[in-house]
DNA sequence: CGATTTTGACCAGCGC
DNA sequence: GCGCTGGTCAAAATCG
């Protein structure tokens, strides 16, 4: 993967104020179980949108600020063996703005990788839910030009509580602005208490 | 002492 | 078919 469909992001133009942004791909269905539609699953609205799927830049495409597109949700197919099923997680991402690569969302993540992507200077951080059972895996990425842009992955959803309250949130919004720039997210936000 | 991080190696998918 | 890039594993080290 070359650059994610994430175009978000810092715009230049109004980088004064802190952005920040997700997409969300909801489609969750598999293991049947309800909780885990809020835990990670269908938190943000997804918005569908087209792939520029660009791919022929390459080499500082990504780093530059390459945004336009929108949301996407993007569904990983994991087929290992030959019986084994398809399990589709979905996959979300979104950027915030924070000096800190690891930000606490009220789950456990054990780090099992970090790896040097081409077009960015930054190494790559793989992360995976702690619990049992749970294949969440979350991968945080920091953009080569702006050390403050923080690129988080989630990929799959929690199939258990999440740890923490969830006044958490909170406290991650804390960390990070909330870039209001759609009513329609931070309506859904302020609002509702999607993070139960 | 257990859990977690670190780091290198290994492997798989894709492009050329 | 080979090489590159990205993703994961696994053993050792480190922290609490």
């Amino acid at each position: 993967m070359e650059n994610y469909p994430i175009l978000f992001g810092t715009q230049p133009s109004s980088s004064t104020s802190n952005s920040y942004h997700f997409v969300a791909g909801a489609s969750s269905h598999h293991h049947g179980q309800a909780a885990g539609n809020n835990t990670g699953g269908g938190l943000f609205s997804a918005s569908k949108q087209e792939e520029p799927s660009d791919g022929g830049g390459g080499d500082d495409g990504a780093g530059s600020s390459s945004q336009g597109g929108g949301g996407e949700a993007d569904v990983v197919v994991v087929g290992k063996k030959k019986g084994e099923k398809r399990e589709r997680r979905p996959r979300f991402a979104f950027q915030t703005r924070s000096q800190v690569d690891i930000l606490d969302d009220g789950y456990r993540w054990r780090k099992y990788g970090q790896k040097a992507v081409k077009n960015n200077n930054f190494p790559r951080s793989y992360y995976r839910c702690t619990h049992q059972g749970c294949n969440v895996k979350k991968q945080v990425q920091r953009l080569s030009r702006d050390e403050g842009v923080v690129v988080t992955t989630y990929e799959g959803t929690h199939t258990h509580p999440i740890e923490k309250s969830n006044d958490n949130f909170e406290h991650i919004l804390t960390q990070m602005q909330v870039y209001s720039g759609l009513n329609n997210v931070s309506q859904t936000f302020g609002n509702q208490h999607m993070f139960q």
